[in-house]
DNA sequence: TTGATATTGATAATGAGTTTCATTCGCTGT
DNA sequence: ACAGCGAATGAAACTCATTATCAATATCAA
């Protein structure tokens, strides 16, 4: 379940706040727009269906935005090697990797509490402290072998 | 342990003869030096490398070779999410993941069977037929903790 | 309302990687 | 050795994602 857009607009406000920077209509509208995608987006497809809203909105801004919802634990970035970064809402409950289809793009979210033990026992074991992680499986989903 | 320089040689000029490809003394330099290497390197790593040995070497061989040496199964592709790919040797035997330190950027190449098989039953459940996987661990190394 | 300063959008710039193309090279048959 | 053909090369132009620059504008605290 993800936040709802109050939830994640008062974060995203206290964030701006305590880095002393500002709320504005811009941050707001792709705030609300990012929420609303179903799918793992690029900045780019969000910079798409924005300019649908409000033509005037700027590709730089979108980035931009983007970055600072990362930062404030709103967004988290996702890389599958396209070439260009996606981002999922980061509802901080529950962390999962992905398991993509190499032809459709069909994504699976899923977490395997084995799987994470396991890796912090390997982290454990060279002396390190993790930080973050990242496990995508690439395969081809069930639709897609049969076509 | 890797493979020889005179194994991936061979490797190389019978993938492309099958492919009708041709080795020519640039494919032979950069395979060559592409093995020395100790460290992960990027295409472009590796062409600042090249340039010392042969300055007429040109950018776009450097990474049509890369390409090619990775259909040939000799090299790996790696993406730690930096925005550049980097080249490990394949060497075939035994799949492995990283470990990777975000202060230093050291690398350690890790295997563990559970996890593998834990891969694969994930993959299973959700009906797909596995084609690749990437496992990043991201953390601080031993030595980058104590400064 | 005002002023300090953060933000914006347009645009230029960057960096990785790819494409284009004229020239050169490698190989096969003579 | 030689010719001919297709593959390979290097230079340079190009693409695509993302970032930096900067003048104009918007925000917010006083």
């Amino acid at each position: 379940m993800n936040h709802n857009t109050k939830d994640t607009h008062n974060l995203f406000s206290q964030y701006l706040s305590e880095q002393n920077l500002r709320m504005t209509t811009q941050r707001e509208l792709i705030l609300k727009t990012f929420c609303k995608q179903k799918k793992h987006v690029t900045a780019e497809q969000l910079y798409e269906v924005l300019k649908k809203v409000d033509p005037t909105i700027g590709h730089a801004t979108v980035y931009r935005t983007m970055k600072l919802l990362t930062e404030a634990g709103i967004a988290r970035e996702l890389n599958f090697g396209e070439g260009s970064v996606r981002y999922e809402p980061d509802t901080s409950k529950e962390h999962h990797d992905h398991l993509v289809c190499v032809k459709c793009g069909e994504n699976i979210e899923f977490l395997d509490e084995e799987i994470e033990n396991l890796q912090k026992r390997v982290v454990t074991k060279y002396g390190y402290e993790l930080v973050d992680h990242s496990l995508n499986l690439y395969g081809i989903c069930p639709k897609c072998q049969k076509s």
